[in-house]
DNA sequence: TGTATATAATTCGATGTCGAACAATACTAC
DNA sequence: GTAGTATTGTTCGACATCGAATTATATACA
């Protein structure tokens, strides 16, 4: 596919996929980010924090980090532009005193229970361009390359 | 694997299957991003403006936007800052006034040059992870769901 | 106890990213 | 040829993203 690059067989087909596997994620999201912006006001970065504490309760930032696999300081950053949305409330843990934790507000459960519903229902839609035994191997797939790629 | 989630079969297979693709994509990039910044001082994204001037040879920043695929105002910032570390240089059309013609200088063709080869033997070993017929798989199921999505 | 080290989170500066609004130029139709 | 429209690229404001440096707190150990 690349037009004029010129490298082994194993090469062409190793940068082909890679370009294949970027853009399929260009695709789907950008079938799902307009969404959420335009019908809830949330970034994909604010519904994934949001998302996160909707399913495992109270987090420290830390944990969210983890989470969403972000930096720290750009957890931060969302952390303060859900917070001035009044969505988040930031607390002091009593026990560790460097530590916070974040909890969702009124609002923020609110606003997350009403995207929520429409955003699993567009990405079941998306990806139901695929087979169910489709959709299991491509999951394997990049499943065993994130994996490998992680440790590498 | 959400941990929490009550929805149908179809749609936690659909949410699992997401959430692995873009975690292989963040996983892959993951090992080539860092890459590309330290040996070659090169963002994700003026690597690829280089590259495709590389490829394809001059280009209007339209045509850019259309290979990068990232919105008009980002492809003005990135070659704001290829030309200000004197990578690219902005000509005018004599035809049509409109449109810009970037080129690579000296440097930019220096510094693509430098850091394609070990970016392609980066990304081959990363998808290494994969047999051929699973790379090949990868990229057709990639290519449909991106397909599809894109038309959605 | 007190100092050194480790950890949690933030701040800072640079870059990327988008959509909306804008300016300059080209095209179209009368 | 002039008025209206379309296209190209930039500017602007908001948010995301990172790594490095910093601050506050906790732990270890001597």
């Amino acid at each position: 596919m690349p037009t004029h690059f010129h490298g082994t067989e194993e090469e062409i087909l190793a940068l082909d996929t890679f370009i294949k596997l970027t853009r399929s994620v260009n695709a789907v999201q950008a079938g799902l980010i307009p969404q959420l912006q335009r019908d809830h006001s949330l970034t994909e970065s604010q519904f994934a924090v949001l998302e996160a504490l909707f399913h495992l309760g109270p987090l420290s930032p830390g944990q969210i980090c983890q989470k969403i696999l972000r930096s720290g300081s750009n957890v931060t950053t969302v952390l303060d532009n859900l917070e001035r949305n009044g969505l988040v409330r930031r607390d002091r843990d009593g026990r560790d005193r460097r530590v916070q934790i974040v909890q969702m507000t009124e609002a923020g459960r609110s606003a997350i229970s009403a995207a929520l519903p429409m955003h699993v229902e567009r990405v079941t839609a998306l990806m139901g361009a695929l087979s169910e035994y489709e959709r299991r191997e491509l999951g394997r797939l990049c499943k065993k390359l994130g994996t490998s790629a992680a440790s590498a």
